[in-house]
DNA sequence: ATCTTTTAATTAAACATTTTAAGGACGCTC
DNA sequence: GAGCGTCCTTAAAATGTTTAATTAAAAGAT
């Protein structure tokens, strides 16, 4: 590698002073045309490469954002993030992505970590047990944040989520309505605001069709495919002999399906189900899911505008906002009929 | 938000030098014990945040490594990255993370925000028609480069990948041995090291086989769950009537089972399907496919970890390092019975 | 006592950019 | 030709660290 090339070498090869280049290259006005395009030439001819951390040592902007969710990995924050990503590209700014695995000490580091790289803001889904100063670590130092498919209680930051408590009783009284009474429910955890709003859902669908609430049907714990797998098991062999579930979510729909026709049976004729999101997977699981559509792409989109609006220097309203979920049917469920 | 926390106000509130904070919060041995316990209180006590961009500034280390892949969402491209992000957490570097989407555009754009960031490395899986120059982009303005997952014609960067040719072999052999003498290829590309190395590994299991390789029996394209669950339509109508199918990717394969299944046939039963990669997804899909585990996991720590030998300066050799893939039976593939 | 060594802390010069206030040149008007 | 405005450019300060070179003080050796 060569000498590295600066400002200042740009500058001296035109015989011009540092200033000019830098206004220059931003395209500012107070820089006579054709002096501009002379000096954006040298500069690609030198193969001039601009460096952030002078720039943002100078003005604290960075350009970067950072986005923290529970696991990249997992599908539905994909589809999240793809929105985010493709709105923040749209105004040249690098995100900075992590899994916090519901780790509130690497999500801490990770914020830290933006902080110090001087993050322009941060969009996050916080982690399980958040305590609230770190919810307001970010904010406290000047780096807004934005909430993403997860609320958190006593924090008043602006919050992009679906309406998890509506969507679930979608579900559950598409399957009321195909004539099912002994509905389980499985998957999910008690400890994010989303599981209490579903399992609420659920309750409540229930008890709106004067349906008795058996707390012996629900299966709470898994979120994941292999969760869902698993959970097969379980769900076939209790005694309120149940023809119907209510997911989590897609992924443990379809590993419930998969675990269920492991079993002999056929899952959408025996077992109906149904899932959350409308995930990709969904049309084309076997039987296609009937599912929720969760508006992923849409939080993520909404979340990443109202960031970007934020640092362009509009206030947006504080408090959350919900996407209403829709109903997806497809073949995962049908009418009721007793299981053998 | 107070006043901005920097070093000087550390150490002014102390009476002391800017250097002796920088060098006792940095853990030298320059400074005595004593007084570096105090500035660290001190520092906690003030909520000083480290400004990383002015310290990389003066060293020219960020502490960044940029990554960037063609999709993340990927489960493939997930386990890989999930095994770079716990190797490079272990040594307290932050990852950026990117998808190329095989555009060359993007992959640049990134290539030079992570040099305007200073990063200290990159590791790449690069887009298909990468040209030179921009392989060489990273290294030409010093930032240490590798391979990952797929190898460049032309490019002699250090790069680690599963052994494609022999894997697919593997696979091949695999069905060849239950009989079947009809064997599709679905999926995949000749844009890319590794497509071309799979079809040639298909072909020369055949080959030895003394089958003759039919062009007809190859649907290029599919690497997706939803190209594979479209591409079972095709499959199913060909003429020369196949009964199994080698795959590109196990997603590949999963949907092409649920295209089969929809179509009514038994896969695993009525047509063999081998996948590729051995994802969790593999274990529980319906049937659970029969699959080759290609190392990701693997594939992702070596090469960060030679990432980091690099930086950490030892030069490792220049290369292609291969990993020696193994086959996971398990019930989508049965011996040869003709098709109906 | 004096000289040398060790230890501890400081000074001051980078690092590459942005931006404000100011200056110079030029053309125009009266 | 003095005064004025416009357009372009520049000088210089500022951003928050690190670190080589230096000084100051204390400890050890003779």
């Amino acid at each position: 590698m060569a000498q590295k090339i600066k400002l200042s070498t740009i500058a001296e090869t035109l015989g011009i002073s540092t200033a000019t280049v830098s206004l220059a290259l931003r395209d500012s006005p107070l820089v006579a045309g054709a002096t501009r395009d002379k000096i954006k030439e040298q500069a690609r001819a030198l193969g001039y490469i601009y460096n952030r951390r002078a720039a943002s040592l100078r003005t604290s902007r960075s350009g970067i954002i950072g986005v923290v969710v529970h696991d990249i990995m997992n599908p539905f924050y994909g589809e999240i993030l793809k929105a985010i990503e493709s709105e923040l590209d749209r105004s040249r700014h690098t995100f900075i992505l992590s899994n916090h695995y519901d780790s509130v000490e690497k999500q801490r580091t990770f914020i830290e970590t933006l902080l110090q790289l001087g993050g322009d803001g941060v969009i996050m889904s916080p982690a399980i047990g958040t305590p609230p100063e770190d919810m307001q670590l970010a904010e406290d130092n000047g780096m807004p944040a934005i909430l993403v498919a997860r609320s958190m209680d006593g924090s008043d930051l602006p919050t992009y989520r679906g309406d998890d408590s509506y969507g679930i009783s979608l579900a559950t009284n598409h399957l009321i309505g195909l004539g099912h009474r002994s509905i389980a429910m499985i998957g999910g955890t008690d400890q994010t605001s989303t599981g209490r709003d579903r399992y609420q859902g659920y309750v409540n669908a229930l008890r709106k069709a004067e349906i008795e609430v058996d707390p012996g049907l629900r299966i709470p714990g898994p979120r994941s495919m292999q969760g869902g797998f698993e959970a097969a098991v379980h769900f076939l062999s209790l005694p309120q002999k149940p023809t119907a579930a209510v997911c989590w979510n897609d992924l443990v729909a379809i590993g419930l399906m998969n675990g269920i026709a492991r079993a002999g049976l056929v899952p959408g004729t025996d077992i109906s189900v149904t899932g959350y999101d409308d995930l990709e997977e969904a049309s084309i699981s076997m039987p296609a899911l009937t599912t929720v559509w969760n508006g992923q792409a849409e939080v993520g989109r909404l979340a990443a505008r109202a960031l970007l609006d934020r640092l362009a220097g509009s206030h947006e309203p504080d408090g959350i906002h919900l996407i209403k979920p829709e109903m997806r049917i497809r073949q995962s469920t049908s009418p009721y009929r007793p299981r053998s």
